[in-house]
DNA sequence: AGCACGCCGACT
DNA sequence: GTCGGCGTGCTC
C-alpha cells in the first residue's frame, strides 16, 4: 500500500471516529515504562462488554504500534478530556485477563505509591502483581460441557439415540458441568455423541481455568492461647477497641488520590506503635488481635523481615489459625499463584510474608501487623522504592483499619510520629514472667592485650565464654562481617587487592579458597603475587566470621561451634537445621552475622558476645548510631530468656559512644530523644524530608558535570518555590563505583515530602534530557550505599 | 524504557 | 549512492 493511500485511509477513519466519539468507550491504560502519562484507547465493540479496570490489556504503543502490555485503570464513556483534541486515538488489541487482577483498592493504592515514590503507576502495578499470577502459573484451561438451560425442561421430547441419551443422563446425574473426558468415561462412549449434541445446541461448552496445583495436606497440632500478662492484655485491648469501631463502619470508600499534596501524612489514630522490649511477648498480642479481626470475618496481613520468615514463625501462626498463607521467596510459581488465588477468594485468614505481602489481595482486610518495624528490609531497593510500612499506613487508612507496628527498637521516624501523637504508643517495658533484661557489660578493647595481638576475642570475652561453658550454658557470638578477612594487601608495596568493577576491596574466603567482592560477587582465586608490583606475599588483614570461627575453635578445643552466615547457609533448609541443632544443645557456641541477631529464642543461651560493636558505627550514614543501637539491643535480646538468666558482653573501642552507652542500659527512650536532637540539628529525617538522587555512568567526568547541572537546575527552581530546600552534592556516593559504573549522589532535604515533590516536578523535564547518564530518585532513602 | 527517525561517516 | 553508527524525542 502506498504511503499516500495510507494517509488517505487514516484520515477517513479519523473522521468517522470523531463523529461517533461521544458514545464510544475509552480505556485509560498505564504501561510498565518510566512515563507518568495515562494513555487512552478506544475500546473496540468486541471488547466493550469484557473490559474492566484492573485487567491487563494489549495495546498498540509508540510509533511502530508495537503491541504492548498495560493495565487498564479506568473506563470512560466518550472521549476523556486528555484526548478530546487529539486526532489519532488507537484501539485496544485484546484483554489478557478474564477477571481483573487488581481491584479498585489496589488501583488506588498503587496510584498513591507512584505519586509518593515518584515513579510511574504502570511500573508499580507491574511490580506489585506477582509474575506467577500474570503467567497464570500452574493453571490449565478445561472445556466443560453442560446441558443448555433452555433445552433442559423439554429434554424428554427429543428422543435421542442411545449414546447421546447416555451422555445426557450422566450430566443430569452430576447436576453440574463436566469435562468431556469424564463424560466419555461414565457414559462409555467416545467424543462423537458429545460433539453431535453440541452441534444440535442441546449441550453448550464452557471454558474454565483450573489450578493444577494441589496443596499438600498439612496437619498442624493446634495450640491453645497463652495467658496474657497485664501489659499484653492492655496492648490487646487498645487494638481490639479500634477493630470494634471498624465493625460498625461500612466498607470504606477508596480515598480520592487525585491531589498527592493531601496525602503528605494522614492521621494515624489507628496506627499503633507497639514498643515492647525483646521477650515481652509481642507475637502473642499480634495473634490475639488478629483473632479478633478474624472473628469479624476479616483477614489480616502480618509482615515480617524475610530473615525471620523461619519455620518456627510460620508454625506459630499455623498452630493458632485455620488457614494461614505464607508468602516467602522459596515458593514455586504454581504455589505462589495458588496462594494468591486462595487469598483473593477469601479462604485465607492470615497472610504472613515479607515486604511484598503488603499487596496480598485480601478481600476484607481487617488488620495489618508489621513485626520488627525498624528493619531496613521493608524498604525496596529497586523501583518502586517503597517502604512497606508507608504502604501499610496508606492501605490501612484506605480500608479504615488499624495498623500495628511492633518492635523493641522503633525506627526514629516511627518514634517521632508516636511522640507527635500521630501514632498511638503502646509500651510493653517488661519481659514475660517478669524476667529481668540481661545485664550488658561493655568492654573497652583499646588496651586489651589479646586484641592488640590481632585476636578478635579479648580477655574478658574469653573468660566469660569459659565460665559459661563450665556452667553448661550456650553462647551466641555476633560478628557482622562474613568471609575470612576483608582486606588483602601486599607487604612490599602496600597495595590492596580490590575489585576491578567496584570501589571495594576483595574479601578472602578461606573455605572456598576465593577472593570475593561483597557488592558484585566478582570472584578470583588468591593471586600468587601482588597484581601491582608482582612480588610474592599477600597478607590478609582484619577478620570476618570464618576467621572468628577458627579462633573460637583453637581457643576452646573440643567445644562444638556452628557458624551461620550467608556462606554457610546456602542450601535451603540449612538455616532451620542449624537452629534445631543449637536448640537441642548439640552446639555450644553459635557464631554468625545479622542472621542470628533477630528472633531467636533459646532459654539456655546465657551469654551473648558482640565481637565488634564498632563496625556499624563506622558507616558514614547519618543513621549509623541508630543502627548500632538497634543491633546491640536486638542481639542482647537473645539471652536472659529463662530463669537461667544471661548476660551480654559488648566489645568496643568507643565505649562512650551514645548508641553503645544507651543500648547497654536498655534505654531506648533515652537514646531516641538524644538522637532526635541530633537529627534536628542536622536537619535530617525524621526532622526533615529527604530525597536522594543517585547518578550513574561509566564515565566519571561526565557524571560530575551532569551532577552539577542537576544541582544548578534544582537551585534555580528552589528559589521560586515557597519552601526552603537544602541541596547537598553532587558528591561520589559511599559506594563510588559498582559493576563498572561510577556513582554520584545528590541529597535534598526540606520541610515536607510534598515540598520535595514540587521541586522535582519542576526539574524533571530537564533531568530527563541529560543523556549518557542514568539517574534514580529515592524517596525516604534508608540505605545510602 | 523502547523504538523509529535522522543526521553523520565508511563503505560497495 | 546506501549501510549503519548513535544522539534525539515521542509514545494515547
Amino acid at each position: 500500500m502506498s504511503r499516500q493511500q495510507n494517509l488517505f485511509e487514516d484520515a477517513a477513519e479519523l473522521k468517522w471516529q470523531r463523529a461517533d466519539r461521544e458514545d464510544q468507550l475509552f480505556a485509560a491504560i498505564v504501561f510498565n515504562r518510566p512515563m507518568e502519562t495515562v494513555y487512552h484507547y478506544l475500546v473496540p465493540p468486541a471488547l466493550r462488554e469484557m473490559i474492566r479496570p484492573g485487567q491487563r490489556v494489549q495495546a498498540p504503543f509508540g510509533r511502530g504500534d508495537r503491541p504492548t502490555i498495560g493495565f487498564c485503570v479506568g473506563c470512560e464513556q466518550g472521549p476523556p478530556e486528555a484526548i478530546a483534541k487529539r486526532k489519532n486515538v488507537k484501539e485496544l488489541i485484546s484483554i489478557l485477563d478474564r477477571e481483573p487482577i487488581a481491584d479498585a483498592k489496589m488501583l488506588g493504592l498503587t496510584k498513591w505509591i507512584a505519586e509518593y515514590y515518584l515513579c510511574s503507576w504502570g511500573q508499580v502495578l507491574h511490580a506489585v502483581i506477582p509474575a506467577a499470577v500474570k503467567k497464570s502459573a500452574g493453571t490449565r484451561q478445561v472445556k466443560l460441557v453442560e446441558i443448555d438451560p433452555e433445552v433442559l425442561p423439554n429434554l424428554e421430547d427429543l428422543n435421542l439415540p442411545a449414546k447421546q441419551r447416555a451422555v445426557i443422563d450422566v450430566l443430569l446425574d452430576a447436576g453440574e458441568p463436566l469435562p468431556v473426558g469424564e463424560i466419555t468415561q461414565s457414559a462409555g462412549c467416545g467424543t462423537s455423541p458429545i460433539n453431535t449434541l453440541l452441534k444440535k445446541n442441546i449441550l453448550t461448552a464452557i471454558r474454565e481455568t483450573r489450578m493444577n496445583y494441589e496443596p499438600p495436606e498439612k496437619l498442624v497440632a493446634r495450640e491453645a492461647d497463652l495467658i496474657l500478662a497485664d501489659q499484653q492484655q492492655a496492648a490487646l485491648d487498645a487494638i481490639t477497641h479500634a477493630i470494634d469501631h471498624g465493625k460498625t463502619t461500612k466498607t470504606p470508600e477508596i480515598e480520592e488520590v487525585a491531589d498527592p499534596r493531601k496525602i503528605d501524612h494522614y492521621k494515624g489514630d489507628q496506627t499503633f506503635l507497639l514498643h515492647g522490649v525483646t521477650g515481652s511477648g509481642k507475637t502473642e498480642v499480634y495473634i490475639r488481635a488478629i483473632r479478633h479481626a478474624v472473628d469479624f470475618g476479616r483477614q489480616a496481613i502480618v509482615l515480617v523481615p524475610e530473615i525471620s520468615l523461619t519455620p518456627q514463625t510460620i508454625r506459630r501462626f499455623r498452630r493458632r489459625f485455620d488457614s494461614v498463607a505464607v508468602l516467602h521467596s522459596h515458593l514455586t510459581d504454581s504455589e505462589r499463584h495458588w496462594q494468591w488465588q486462595q487469598i483473593a477468594s477469601g479462604n485465607v485468614q492470615v497472610v504472613v510474608g515479607a515486604r511484598s505481602a503488603i499487596f496480598a489481595p485480601t478481600p476484607r482486610l481487617g488488620l495489618i501487623v508489621i513485626d520488627e518495624e525498624h528493619e531496613t528490609t521493608f524498604k525496596q531497593e529497586t523501583v518502586p522504592r517503597y517502604h512497606a510500612r508507608e504502604v501499610a499506613r496508606k492501605r490501612a487508612a484506605m480500608e479504615g483499619i488499624p495498623l500495628v507496628l511492633g518492635t523493641a527498637t522503633p525506627m526514629l521516624e516511627s518514634w517521632w510520629l508516636a511522640k507527635q501523637k500521630s501514632y498511638q504508643l503502646i509500651s510493653m517495658p517488661k519481659r514475660i514472667e517478669e524476667l529481668p533484661m540481661p545485664p550488658v557489660v561493655t568492654v573497652d578493647t583499646m588496651n586489651d592485650p589479646l586484641i592488640k595481638r590481632g585476636h578478635n576475642i579479648g580477655r574478658a570475652l574469653k573468660n566469660a565464654i569459659d565460665q559459661t561453658l563450665k556452667n553448661d550454658g550456650q553462647i551466641i557470638l555476633f560478628f557482622n562481617l562474613r568471609g575470612f578477612s576483608p582486606v588483602l594487601w601486599c607487604r612490599s608495596c602496600g597495595e590492596k587487592l580490590s575489585c576491578p568493577h567496584c570501589d571495594t576491596s576483595l574479601t578472602w574466603h578461606k573455605d572456598r579458597k576465593l577472593c570475593v567482592c561483597h557488592t558484585c560477587d566478582y570472584t578470583i582465586p588468591m593471586p600468587g603475587q601482588c597484581p601491582a608490583c608482582k612480588k610474592q606475599g599477600l597478607r590478609h588483614f582484619g577478620a570476618g566470621t570464618q576467621r572468628l570461627e577458627e579462633e573460637v575453635r583453637s581457643k576452646f578445643p573440643g567445644v562444638t561451634v556452628l557458624r551461620m552466615d550467608s556462606d554457610s547457609m546456602r542450601k535451603p533448609g540449612s538455616h532451620d537445621e542449624a537452629l534445631e541443632r543449637f536448640r537441642h544443645g548439640e552446639v555450644s557456641i553459635l557464631l554468625g552475622t545479622q542472621m542470628i541477631a533477630k528472633g531467636l529464642d533459646f532459654p539456655n543461651v546465657t551469654l551473648v558476645g558482640v565481637v565488634d560493636a564498632d563496625t556499624a558505627l563506622h558507616q558514614i550514614d547519618f543513621r549509623a548510631s541508630e543502627r548500632t543501637f538497634q543491633l546491640i539491643s536486638q542481639v542482647a535480646g537473645r539471652t536472659g530468656r529463662s530463669s537461667r538468666g544471661g548476660r551480654v558482653l559488648v566489645q568496643t573501642m568507643q565505649p562512650d559512644a551514645e548508641a553503645i552507652r544507651f543500648a547497654a542500659e536498655h534505654d531506648f527512650i533515652g537514646f531516641a530523644n538524644r538522637e532526635l536532637g541530633h537529627r534536628l540539628e542536622r536537619k535530617m529525617p525524621p526532622q526533615a524530608a529527604l530525597l536522594r538522587i543517585i547518578l550513574r555512568a561509566k564515565d566519571e567526568p561526565l557524571l560530575d558535570t551532569a551532577g552539577l547541572e542537576m544541582v544548578e537546575e534544582l537551585q534555580k527552581h528552589a528559589e521560586t518555590l515557597p519552601d526552603k530546600y537544602r541541596i547537598l552534592g553532587p558528591a561520589p556516593a559511599p559506594l563510588a563505583r559498582h559493576k563498572d559504573y561510577y556513582r554520584y549522589q545528590i541529597l535534598i532535604t526540606s520541610t515536607s515530602h510534598t515540598a520535595i515533590c514540587a521541586l522535582i516536578e519542576k526539574c524533571r523535564k530537564q533531568f530527563d534530557k541529560l543523556t549518557m547518564i542514568e539517574y534514580a530518585l529515592d524517596v525516604d532513602p534508608l540505605q545510602m550505599r
